[in-house]
RNA sequence: GCCCUCUUAGCUCAGUUGGAUAGAGCAACAGACUUCUAAUCUGUAGGUCGCGCGUUCGAUUCGCGCAGAGGGCGCCA
């Protein structure tokens, strides 16, 4: 539509001789009294032209031919606007696509053949996610689930961070509370990690091996041999734990990388050779140092400690120069803003080793605070509250929790209400959406009863174009009209927030067209069959919307 | 001290490349169910878009400065 009405637009501008036309928008008007759509080039060439916008658009508006294009009206605002007025047959036969294409409708092809890495949650096995993990994991799969429906194909993928100091100590701190099974007073690490889970794998760790691992005293220091056997039981109990949490918030990842492999594979070294060849890695203080601050970052970073150790960066340098051999398109990160000052990092490691630009995108999302009774709730163990992302699912729903995660726009701070959470009614907008769905999967059995059934199989007959005239019609169609390009502009932008946004305002429309008509009228088969055409059009696109979002669509509630 | 993000109605937040009279939900107030699910609908009220300057036909949107909130500035991960 908006390219038939600019091609009028430029060929009017010919016919005036306007030259070296400017770079014009056609676009839908937030008011509808300004038409369905419009554009702003009379206001772009007033200072060209030395007159006033208003006069230029008559001009122009004088010029536009459009009779074979479905454009009811031209008007010319008094600002200078020109107002487009699109017939609504144009939008009833784009609602026909809705039931063509069921549950591909929304879909595109604008990324097809693109390969893409999403990497999110990356939780090291150190304990079961918390709900600070739930949003970037909600993010994450929304995101991938948006790129999908763009014809991309994804690779949701998480990253282990299995290797280095932490997993000692976790491994310190399950021989800890091994060793309390049989002396209370066996002393703890400090800084390990205190979390009533590790009890819980101490006692299967006992179970499985009796005391034979237990230490003579608490002065014993373990041997590399036990260690291993520590942090590997641990690990592999928290990863279960972690798996079974992200099945439960219904994510499932694609690919776990393993931060050991790296090393095992020997990616580490070679990348260590390779950066040092190149002359972008310098020795200095007895530790190698990348010449970050030459690519962008704001200084230099050390790649390997003076103890001969790694830091975590060169492992994930190697991480990523991995990602792009496996020949993605693009790769996608997505973190906590407690990790974003590690993004210049990265982007500067990326460029020293001359990836091209913009292949790796980061998308940082802010923190996530708890409010009850309308205070601040803060999230701890020893209080009782609920951490665990697990406890948040059971406590308020997968759906919700899940919806209350992806609603904001990443780049704001998250309130998540646990009151409204709760609620099991209408202040509550999953199940003001989820409702929707319910009620209209409701009216078949009416519209059987009534003998409107067309007997096809989950189809309604073919609709009567321009049988529904009523306003509210008409607004639910052309927001219907809407969701493809919603689903590219939310999927290009990394936005999965505009989903919800766009799926209140269906409900709201919805609700607002079953409140003020019946759907099935007794003894008007044709009305009514039109009628729950459009209220099957408005379910598809409910679930297709939910869908993207990971959140059920009931048939009853 | 430096860097990043945010600041829009009482609260929580949208606002799609700069557009017309700035929107929604919740809370508040007033109404609507003999009818397909009231987990619904209708109406009222609510604003210095943090503050200031600049860019221009036009700024919530772009630039600079200031204030406030959160986060980051390790040979931690």
């Amino acid at each position: 539509m908006e390219k038939i009405i600019r091609q009028a637009v430029d060929r009017a501008l010919a016919e005036l001789h306007i030259e070296d036309a400017p770079e014009y928008v056609i676009e839908k008007p937030r008011d509808p009294a300004h038409g369905d759509l419009a554009t702003n080039v009379a206001f772009l060439l007033a200072r060209t032209l030395k007159k006033k916008p208003a006069l230029i658009a008559g001009e122009i508006a004088g010029a536009l031919k459009l009779e074979s294009a479905p454009v009811e009206r031209v008007e010319v605002a008094p600002n200078g606007f020109i107002n487009f007025r699109i017939s609504p047959r144009w939008n009833i036969e784009l609602l026909a696509r809705v039931q063509k294409e069921g549950e591909r409708y929304g879909l595109s092809d604008c990324l097809a053949g693109k390969k893409i890495v999403v990497e999110f949650v990356s939780s090291n096995p150190t304990g079961p996610l918390t709900v600070g993990h739930g949003r970037q994991a909600v993010l994450g799969d929304c995101i991938s689930s948006l790129l999908e429906a763009l014809g991309a194909k994804v690779c949701r993928e998480y990253y282990y961070n299995d290797a280095g100091n932490q997993m000692n100590m976790l491994g310190r701190s399950l021989r800890a509370r091994y060793a309390r099974l049989f002396d209370p007073a066996f002393s703890f690490p400090e800084n390990g990690y205190q979390g009533e889970y590790l009890i819980e794998i101490a006692q299967a760790f006992a179970a499985e091996h009796g005391e034979r691992f237990r230490p003579g005293s608490a002065a014993e220091e373990p041997g590399p041999e036990t260690m291993k056997i520590f942090r590997e039981y641990a690990a592999e109990k928290i990863r279960r734990m972690i798996d079974a949490d992200l099945k439960l918030f219904k994510i499932n990842f694609d690919v776990w990388s393993m931060e050991s492999r790296l090393y095992s594979e020997g990616k580490v070294e070679e990348l260590l050779a390779l950066l040092e060849k190149r002359g972008i890695s310098y020795r200095k203080d007895g530790a190698v140092w990348l010449a970050a601050s030459r690519f962008g970052d704001s200084e230099d970073r050390v790649i390997v400690k003076s103890s001969g150790e790694p830091t975590y960066f060169l492992p994930d340098l190697a991480y990523h120069l991995v990602k792009f051999e496996r020949s993605f398109d693009v790769a996608i990160n997505i973190h906590g803003a407690d990790h974003h000052g590690y993004a210049p990092r990265m982007q500067a490691g990326m460029r020293a080793l001359g990836y091209p630009e913009g292949w790796l995108r980061y998308v940082i999302h802010q923190m996530v605070s708890f409010i009850e009774n309308g205070e601040q709730v803060r999230m701890s163990t020893r209080a009782g509250r609920f951490v665990t992302l697990a406890d948040l699912c059971r406590e308020v729903g997968v759906d919700v929790a899940r919806y209350f995660f992806v609603m904001r726009k990443a780049d704001s701070h998250l309130v998540f209400d646990l009151d409204l959470a709760r609620k099991q009614s209408n202040e509550n907008p999953v199940y003001y959406c989820q409702y929707v769905h319910a009620r209209i999967c409701s009216l078949t059995p009416t519209a059987v009863e009534a003998g409107f059934w067309d007997g096809e199989r989950g189809r309604w007959k073919e609709y009567t174009p321009g049988a529904l005239t009523q306003p509210e019609e008409t607004e639910l169609i052309a927001h219907l009209v809407e969701f493809p390009s919603l689903v590219r502009t939310a999927g290009e932008a990394l936005e999965p927030h505009h989903i919800p946004y766009y799926l209140e305002e269906l409900a709201k429309k919805f609700h607002s067209w079953y409140q003020h008509h019946r759907i099935v009228v007794a003894g008007e088969k044709e009305l009514s069959l039109d009628r729950l055409y459009l209220a099957d059009c408005v379910r598809r696109v409910m679930a297709n919307g939910l869908r993207l979002l990971g959140i059920t669509a009931p048939e009853k509630m």
